[in-house]
DNA sequence: ATAGCTTTGTGTCAAATTTACACTATCCAA
DNA sequence: TTGGATAGTGTAAATTTGACACAAAGCTAT
């Protein structure tokens, strides 16, 4: 007898979750983008939730987040990097929570253990999409942020954490940058990430020294000051360093 | 009308469960604590796997990681960290596969999601427990694991990884070695952890500025060279440390 | 008791990296 | 043309890293 993996796979898991710490940059300071869950719940709690969903039988992990990513944003092949599963089972504790979980499909009575990822976004590529929670998406300033649904703050520090570790090891931040950007730009989201101020032209010294960017002839138009140059993230020469192994990048 | 959580949270979550990867160190190479599958299994796969176990619904996955590591061991308040979740949907392929989650009590059918944990633990005080899958336990040095079941393999080479990383930061290689310590020990145990040879020298040296060993007035016995003065592990030191934040250990 | 084996324990110097720090250049706006 | 704002640049001192070799201490076998 034949059984079909499909029928079983094709399910909503209603025990796991993913969540996502969407990560932007707006040229001043690191952001993410959040869900207003409405009135409904701002009697009870926090409003605002990292994105998320149920995952579906048949896909793994990483898929799971892709498509929530892509449900909000739009944007697919985005940098994403796992920061850990969170399942207390009390971390459903509301009324309220239930019945937003409800309106995403899950059973609330259930243990929900969810899968949580971060991802680095170029905020000027993001446009809503119509899909009906991202109506109410937002992008807020991560250190205005001091509470959020569910157990979602707790995620969210342990994802600054790992970001924080991740960019002394590897320039990952240029997925948050647009195509073109200034030094100054990289430098205000290096200091963003690892909150903490960086003097210039060490930082400076240092991020050429990886020899990763390509110094473009083009300026800065409009703002007013001197211009400052304009820069392009080298990929081929970035590949060289990762083939050849490379770790320090401490700042 | 009242329902009851704690009906429905003591059982047994069908979807979720938790590996460990228990480290070890014999005082010459880090190894791990694997189970022996048995005959049955050694026609489809690999014997060896990950000790693991699926999680209660009331439990919390740190909890959940200790039971399975005091199941195993008799040992409590192990140093635990998570590596991450495991969730492709194909991880559990072969009909051995199936045969071995039912011993476990595991619907086959259903997809498990795995979250793994490492851990660091004496080798000296681990002592087999009677439960039914610890008798098949043993240490096997990492660099001879050469496959293990389902995914398994692919968490262990995870767990080192992050291991690798965490030693950089933290100096928690001491929860893998007895009270009293050689510095050849400590040197041992970081070249085999970092995969590669450290200057002996170089080493010491560092490792004495952190600061964090004390050293006793006893030295070696029975050893047919030049007995070595034994060390401590400062814990209030370290609190110290780790309070004014330090993060520099790179090796 | 001695010779030989094995591992411990130690210092220095050159090179590289890190840190701290201030002034001129360039553009826009008034 | 002036004032405001940010860009862009160099150096010197302190610290850290990396490379390297030999005497001391205990055990064993003769």
């Amino acid at each position: 007898m034949q059984h079909n993996p499909k029928k079983i796979n094709s399910e909503l898991n209603p025990n796991v979750s993913v969540d996502c710490v969407i990560f932007g940059f707006d040229l001043e300071q690191l952001t993410v983008l959040l869900i207003d869950r409405g009135e409904i719940s701002s009697a009870f709690g926090p409003r605002l939730a990292l994105p998320g969903n149920l995952i579906y039988d048949n896909e793994n992990l990483d898929m799971a987040a892709d498509r929530v990513l892509d449900e909000l944003t739009g944007l697919k092949n985005i940098y994403l990097e796992q920061v850990g599963a969170f399942g207390d089972p009390d971390r459903i504790h509301k009324e309220s929570d239930r019945e937003w979980l409800k309106s995403i499909r899950a059973e609330p009575e259930a243990r929900v253990i969810t899968v949580a990822y971060y991802t680095l976004v170029t905020m000027s590529q993001y446009k809503p999409q119509a899909s009906s929670f991202a109506k109410n998406a937002d992008w807020v300033p991560v250190n205005e942020i001091k509470e959020l649904a569910f157990d979602h703050f707790e995620i969210l520090q342990a994802a600054k954490e790992k970001l924080k570790q991740k960019i002394k090891i590897q320039p990952i931040g240029f997925n948050l940058l647009p195509e073109k950007f200034t030094l100054s730009q990289l430098h205000r989201l290096y200091e963003s990430i690892l909150e903490k101020p960086l003097d210039k032209r060490n930082f400076r010294r240092k991020i050429q020294k990886l020899d990763i960017l390509t110094s473009l002839r083009e300026k800065q138009r409009g703002v007013p000051h001197k211009p400052s140059l304009l820069y392009e993230f080298n990929e081929e020469k970035y590949q060289e360093l990762t083939q050849t192994g490379f770790d320090n990048f401490g700042f």
